[in-house]
DNA sequence: AGCACGCCGACT
DNA sequence: GTCGGCGTGCTC
């Protein structure tokens, strides 16, 4: 018998199965799927099996598997079959797809040793009338005490051995037993009641319709409810015995909601998501596998779970970037949950209070089921917006806080209420000149400039990580007259503890870098340690904090500046996401945005909690630019770290697709890439743009044949991008 | 990915 | 003469 193996070198020129023939002892046991150890150049590394066949026609001098590596196949018939689907639309290698649904403890590659944990017992070994005997003539105190409390608790904790314990083991009264332990837990703090469903949560609860595949997009302003909705929907499916996957993006798998999964499900969960050790990981994991939990909260890669029986999916705030995963594989949970949901029959149900545009234009077309949350649940209302136009607050001299908003903090600080402020960029300033020369200090490395940071007091760049001790002196001129300008996370910090008497948090990459910081700053929020919380966009979705009475948005423009298709649609999410964090509570929210173009649609739309209008708006520029959703796009990256090879590899490609695909296929570049050196590669692109094109997958899988493959220059294909 | 093979420049 | 630089090609 002969087995197809994929091997983990996730290389062009090795993503292709390799033959083995499977020995005598193995051929009843092997399966599709299994993790194997096999020859490969000399030496040994591990695969997964793909087929298993009679025959074996081919002229090579097969070599025999070594041995399989785990008990159970690791990738069951589901993940094969999306796995490959998967390959096909995105365009990746095939082991990348299959390593990317594992965690690192069941990937194949050769180097892992994360394994079970086990806690070793001491229990007893003779029946306990010999044991009660022996206590009866045992002279040494130690053995009768840890005897003793055996026979009370059935088993103890033996973390090392001692004279005592080996003693009793060598007469045989006592034996070591192991049992299999769980690194992860959480506990549910109780703080969350189960509440009864509005009318309106009610009514869309009960137009999903189960047991049978359809998509819904759930269209709920924030605060709405949506999470009381999916609980309900989960609780429902469980009942019917049967599993349910709830993604959330990282940054709001917070404890919060968390906490209210397991207040509700208690122990039929597991949660997945990056603040988990490889170890925790593993260990989640194996609890799916081995159906011992009915439900996955986790952020996107848990969207590949392997629990059985599913019977719904949900993605919450289904418009977040971080759904696709931004290096190879460059696959999107959603189209993963579509799959998995036609696969088991099930609904998927994708929810957001500012869905992507994709998908409601998707609602609007029939092709997913709209339901719709118009009211927030409970007494709160949505909160009052004010938009300030920050051009005429820098003629009277506010750089950077409006008197407004001024005015409305000292307010809440005497109520007693909390504030967030939301800036979009971290570090205390965005950079750094000369005054004389007016030299720019960019990154050596990068087309960025270097962003100080006072806490440290050095210069970074945010691309590559780069860092130099603060420059005092003009590298240029050696001008003593630098200048910072644009404002970051710190100098708002330094600003605040200025001008209020308030106790100040920061949040954003640099202080929650640490495990625990982001858990531990929301916790301390939660528990009003703190008046103000400031920070970075991950303040801005799904935290839900009844006492914040004022939100308010420093630069709103940041994010519009971006020159990316989608910039204005990220603008409009951030803004409306980071308003509803506004007023949760009893009392009314107020949220002021400050910006510098303030008749921005995407700015006065999310002002007037506008949904509708600003999807129309965008609509009409998407079709009129030739962007999603009214064509798809297709970027293929050529990175080099030579300029020259890069544009001429670059230019090849460029002439191959303008070659091979023609009528509406629109092929722009190549051309130099938004950020265009970064960490001394140069990256250029080209853009294509389709309606639909029956050869593009063809062509693009042929790219590998245009230019040289080799260390120079890499390329990378990227179907739908999440930015250009 | 990793390793062997092979073809050219620099040197004990 | 040889050592070793890395470009190329192959691995069941």
């Amino acid at each position: 018998m002969y087995a197809s193996i994929i091997i983990e070198y996730g290389n062009k020129a090795v993503d292709k199965t390799f033959t083995y023939i499977i020995p005598n002892e193995y051929r009843d046991k092997i399966k599709i799927g299994h993790r194997v150890l096999v020859p490969f150049n000399n030496k040994n590394i591990e695969g997964f099996v793909l087929e298993i066949n009679d025959k074996y026609d081919g002229e090579y001098d097969l070599k025999e598997i070594d041995s399989i590596v785990d008990e159970e196949p690791i990738l069951n018939d589901e993940m094969l079959y999306i796995g490959n689907e998967i390959q096909k639309e995105i365009l990746c290698s095939k082991i990348s797809i299959y390593q990317a649904m594992l965690p690192k403890a069941l990937k194949a590659q050769h180097k892992t040793n994360i394994g079970i944990k086990r806690n070793r017992y001491m229990a007893l070994n003779k029946d306990i009338i010999e044991i009660n005997n022996y206590i009866n003539s045992c002279k040494s105190k130690k053995q009768v005490e840890i005897l003793s409390e055996i026979i009370k608790n059935d088993k103890v904790l033996v973390n090392s051995s001692n004279y005592t314990i080996n003693s009793l083991l060598e007469k045989g009264l006592v034996k070591f037993i192991y049992e299999e332990i769980n690194r992860y837990s959480v506990h549910s703090s109780g703080k969350y009641n189960l509440v009864k469903l509005n009318l309106e949560q009610e009514k869309v609860v009960n137009n999903v319709e189960f047991n049978k595949f359809n998509s819904y997009l759930l269209y709920g302003v924030t605060g709405s409810g949506k999470t009381e909705v999916y609980m309900e929907l989960i609780s429902r499916v469980i009942s019917n015995n049967k599993t349910a996957i709830m993604l959330v993006p990282e940054i709001s798998l917070t404890p919060q909601i968390v906490d209210r999964f397991v207040t509700r499900f208690g122990s039929d969960i597991a949660i997945l998501h990056s603040g988990l050790s490889d170890y925790e990981k593993y260990d989640e994991y194996r609890k799916i596998m081995l159906g011992k939990v009915k439900i996955v909260v986790g952020a996107r890669s848990a969207i590949f779970a392997p629990l059985k029986n599913i019977g719904i999916i949900v993605i919450d705030e289904e418009h977040t970037n971080t759904y696709k995963q931004d290096n190879n594989p460059r696959y999107h949970a959603r189209d993963v949950a579509m799959l998995r949901g036609k696969y088991h029959n099930c609904p998927v149900v994708l929810g957001s209070a500012t869905p992507s545009l994709e998908s409601f234009a998707r609602a609007c077309k029939g092709v997913y089921k709209l339901l719709t949350l118009t009211k927030r649940a409970g007494v709160s209302k949505l909160p009052d917006v004010k938009i300030v136009d920050m051009k005429a607050e820098v003629r009277k001299g506010n750089f950077i806080l409006s008197s407004v908003l001024v005015e409305k903090v000292e307010d809440r600080l005497k109520k007693n209420e909390q504030v967030i402020l939301l800036l979009n960029r971290r570090g205390y300033s965005s950079m750094l000149t000369c005054r004389d020369c007016g030299m720019v200090i960019k990154c050596p490395n990068c087309d960025i400039s270097l962003t100080y940071h006072k806490s440290s007091n050095t210069n970074r760049c945010h691309y590559c990580n780069y860092s130099v001790k603060n420059i005092a002196v003009c590298p240029q001129c050696g001008s003593k007259n630098m200048k910072d300008y644009g404002l970051g996370t710190e100098k708002l910090e330094e600003e605040l503890n200025k001008i209020f008497n308030a106790r100040v948090i920061r949040m954003d990459m640099d202080t929650t870098s640490k495990k625990g910081m982001h858990e531990k700053i929301i916790n301390d929020f939660g528990e009003h340690k703190y008046d103000i919380l400031l920070g970075t966009q991950m303040i801005a979705k799904g935290l839900d904090f009844p006492m914040v009475t004022l939100v308010g948005v420093i630069n709103a423009d940041s994010s519009l500046n971006v020159p990316d298709f989608r910039s204005a649609e990220v603008t409009f999410d951030l803004l409306s996401q980071v308003s509803g964090r506004a007023g949760r509570g009893n009392s009314p929210g107020e949220v002021i945005i400050q910006s510098y173009n303030p008749e921005h649609y995407s700015i006065v739309c999310a002002k007037k909690h506008d949904y509708y209008g600003f999807y129309k708006e965008e609509m009409k520029i998407r079709k009129m630019l030739g962007y999603p959703p009214y064509f798809y796009i297709t970027v293929v990256n050529i990175t080099s770290k030579d300029y020259n090879i890069g544009f001429s590899e670059a230019n090849k490609i460029g002439n191959y697709l303008r070659k091979n695909l023609r009528g509406d296929t629109k092929i722009l570049g190549p051309s130099m890439a938004n950020v265009f050196k970064i960490n001394n590669i140069y990256h250029y692109q080209c853009i294509i743009k389709y309606k639909y094109d029956n050869k593009l997958s063809e062509v693009l899988t042929k790219i590998d044949d245009i230019y040289k493959i080799n260390n120079k220059v890499d390329v990378s294909i990227d179907v739908n991008p999440i930015s250009i």
